[in-house]
DNA sequence: ATCGGTCTGTTTTCGCGATCACAAGGGCTT
DNA sequence: AAGCCCTTGTGATCGCGAAAACAGACCGAT
């Protein structure tokens, strides 16, 4: 694989200065990336516990994973870690949050104020992992100029010039399933790169560069219902 | 998607017919489940716009899937088909359904009055999906005693009677990260067999036989991000 | 300084999920 | 009724992700 980082024993300077530009990704799947998510996640809780190192087998129990598997999707990335030791809490973090580029702030825009939205809007999850929130918009005359949190809803007309006004990265599409289409492709051609798409529909075009992650509430309580039923009888 | 856990590994025997009409499964992997669910959904959709007969490769092409894993999902509950017509889509509909158990209504208990938990409480989808809201909870006092929706918010002290007597199935945990372990092992101790996570830690505890299924918001959004950034240099 | 213990990073192996390819079955046309 | 086309269901194959095994590095104790 790749990532031929010849190594010459970077200049050894314990801190975190190794890694300025997060090194190529040799080819990444999916559950490596979620599961990078996930450690991150914990490191910053044992970061609040006042934790400092952590092995990769602690990690990795945790989150009832095996231990290697965690050295493994780390390796994807670089070296972090000390033989012998195992991982600086505070570095790790720093590191993952480079390569899940939320090191620095994305721009987001949230499309649609109903339950779903104002939920979303008031997340604080968000805020933590540098998720800015520049807008709130909605296609209900009703709702556009009342607040929400400390934002103002706009109406749908703004979304594009608010998009290159705010330079929005990313987008939460919180909307009916019937308008959700004709939302993305209009996100699209305002120049947002990624989705995050509420409505229970497909809303990824064959040929576009959109990229999109699905979270259909529904899918999962019925991924949840299936496991319950096919684990009783075990 | 969601990480897979290191699913119990339900010993596929292969001919038993231990539970009723649903064929037994050799092993079905949490992939083919979530699909099975997303089949579901375009099938409804395309119930409601008066379709009638569908073929896997229009279901794939749908979902940006190859048709040849429709089929072979398909194929692990039964046949469900007609060789050079497609499928019915009302009886391929009753199948999955029956497939995922919502086919019969489950009850299921919300944790959790904050934004989040409120918004789950309006979200058509579960009911849709013959998910019955049978109680929701919340330990600030303040919001005991008003209402959600048709549902009186009670106090975390009702949840073990509440469970018991309305015969519920699912919890979904919308409570800050700080209790959510706490008010998972009280829902497993009060008999609740499945719960639907929204608390970014792991509620999921080693020996017990309790279903759990992972959903953080921030998680995705990381997901998302990380899938932005890879695309672009590509 | 050396030795033993520990934990990481990587190679190797294994198993499964996704795709391919094809046989089997049904409808339509003539 | 026969032939053709179409689509499913499934055996076969491929590739990749996960687990296991191992080699390399660091620490602490003696």
């Amino acid at each position: 694989m790749t990532l031929e980082q010849p190594t010459g024993k970077d200049d050894g300077q314990g801190s975190g200065r190794r890694n300025e530009n997060v090194p190529s990704p040799p080819t990444v799947s999916a559950a490596t990336v979620t599961r990078m998510a996930l450690y991150l996640r914990e490191l910053q809780q044992l970061h609040r516990s006042g934790q400092v190192r952590i092995q990769s087998s602690a990690i990795a129990k945790r989150l009832g994973l095996n231990d290697s598997q965690v050295r493994r999707d780390l390796s994807c990335f670089g070296q972090f870690g000390q033989r012998g030791v195992g991982y600086s809490i505070p570095s790790l973090t720093k590191a993952i949050q480079a390569i899940l580029g939320t090191d620095r702030s994305w721009n987001v825009v949230l499309i649609g104020a109903g339950n779903l939205g104002r939920a979303l809007a008031g997340y604080r999850g968000f805020n933590q992992q540098n998720f800015r929130l520049a807008g709130v918009f909605d296609c209900d005359p009703e709702k556009v100029g009342t607040m929400l949190g400390a934002l103002t809803i706009r109406s749908l007309h703004d979304l594009e010039s608010v998009v290159e006004a705010e330079k929005v990265d990313l987008a939460i599409l919180a909307v009916p399933a019937s308008s959700a289409v004709l939302v993305a492709q209009r996100l699209e051609i305002a120049g947002v790169t990624g989705i995050l798409n509420f409505a229970p529909v497909t809303v990824r075009s064959p040929g576009s560069g959109l990229t999109v992650v699905d979270v259909d509430l529904a899918v999962e309580l019925q991924r949840l219902a299936f496991a319950v039923i096919n684990q009783k009888n075990s």
